[in-house]
DNA sequence: GTCTATACCGAGATAGAC
DNA sequence: GTCTATCTCGGTATAGAC
């Protein structure tokens, strides 16, 4: 299990998410009832509004980039690949909402603001996309290990940051998407293999560290520590109440089971 | 999330569940291929099938409980109450392995060795089913706390029974329900109530035994303790490695995230 | 690459015989 | 209470126009 962590857009990419959002409502409601009525009318507005997402998310990434530094064609592969994150970025979210099996295709699709068939122009089926999902998310994890053990800084614990990363998490939209992962992974033998893999890893950037954190609480330099048994043990502690915290802190709002409860135990371990 | 306990049957349970398990095979087979080509033979074979599994039931019914304590209205009750009971525990087994969504009712009635006609005879709802199999599998836990904090005993905390039962955790088909509970929780506005109270209620009861342990290690009688904070704070470090260790050491099978690795960590926490 | 249209199937739920 | 038959809807995936 990993854990999400929260968006940040600058103002021309919310001002797209938005306008995609808009269309992909305007999209699912005309599926079910306008178009029986005037078909005409409501689809043409539905690709005049399609036609100005696109737009701006082109313009916005020709802001975001300095000009001239990227070729045209890398620049016609971005734009490419825009569709594939666009349709990956909405499945993160329809499937945290609604679980895998719960979410249809359909429903991925329009939330970004596209049909079926063009969700099928990049994935071969709906596992696929499942599945490129899960390298995205788990990978990132990987390769940014704050993302991986939030408020573990090189000055120690930062109580106030985890709890803060706590309550951010509990409230963010695709905290479920962990969970998602892994009971596809536990129900998909197919997929277990490469989901374990993903776990796997993710829990030893976890450990390594909690390693180097404890080291340095000892006195010593911390550097190229490699994990005790102990130090796997606490980080197990760690990342299980940094899950369920989250994920019961919502349902319940308990005290008890919160991100405030959360951090204090997770302090506790990590000063043991 | 509360956690599954491991099946305990005689062996004439066991044989009843074997016949209605093959009963239902047939069933799921006969309705997808054979009934095409000659339905009244598979139908009348599976009916016969069906009818001696009942038979069997009622059998172990009345071996089970001494005779002439019950009277005759009651075990009629619970005849009849009795195909819910199976409908509800062929339900739990389904949901764990394909989850709420994933699981239909089709195949939860086929599990029990009936059809979806019987089930919604007790039920009126798809979601009714999973709100009443949440009632019973959370609710038992309530009244059992070993089941909620296993290995927790009057003498202290005995490791080799929690590691046993987080190893037989860990193989229980019926492992990820608490799961399929929460996320069912948290994506279903009308359940969250129920269910958000459900797990406090079972949280309270975790908590109240890490109170009582820590007290008696200190020297305390152990009676009547309210848990402090810190044994809160104890008692949720406590259930999400109890069930995020099973869950991810089934998953991956790595040494770092296993029953016995969640065993030492909870020995950690409880004696700290 | 994206859309519309559709094939095909299985879902939840209901009706009525027994 | 249980079964069979059926209704209606929505699912994944594909075909073919543009």
């Amino acid at each position: 299990m990993s854990r999400p962590e929260p968006d940040s857009q600058d103002s021309l990419g919310a001002a797209t998410r938005a306008l995609a959002d808009a269309t992909a409502a305007l999209t699912r409601m005309l599926g079910k009832q306008v178009h029986d009525v005037v078909p005409e009318v409501g689809e043409a507005l539905a690709a005049s509004l399609r036609e100005a997402s696109r737009g701006l998310a082109d313009a916005s990434d020709n802001v975001a980039k300095r000009a001239g530094s990227v070729r045209a064609d890398e620049r016609r592969r971005e734009r490419v690949d825009r569709t594939r994150a666009d349709l990956l970025d909405a499945a993160a979210r329809v499937i945290a909402a609604k679980g895998y099996e719960g979410a249809s295709v359909g429903d991925i699709a329009a939330e970004a603001g596209y049909t079926k068939g063009a969700l099928y122009a990049h994935f071969p089926s709906k596992s696929a996309v499942m599945m490129a999902l899960a390298r995205e998310r788990l990978g990132i994890a990987l390769e940014d290990p704050a993302l991986d053990l939030p408020g573990v800084t090189d000055d120690g614990l930062d109580v106030e940051e985890l709890t803060a990363w706590l309550t951010a998490a509990q409230d963010d939209p695709k905290l479920l998407l962990s969970l998602e992962f892994l009971t596809y992974g536990l129900r998909n033998p197919d997929a277990a293999g490469e989901l374990a893999d993903l776990h796997v890893r993710s829990f030893e950037v976890a450990a390594a560290q909690v390693a180097r954190l404890r080291a340095r609480q000892r006195g010593a330099t911390g550097a190229d520590v490699v994990p005790t048994q102990d130090d796997r043990d606490t980080a197990l502690a760690v990342v299980s109440v940094l899950n369920v915290a989250t994920l019961e802190g919502r349902l319940t709002g308990s005290p008890d089971m919160s991100p405030a409860a959360g951090a204090r135990i997770i302090e506790r371990l990590l000063a043991g």
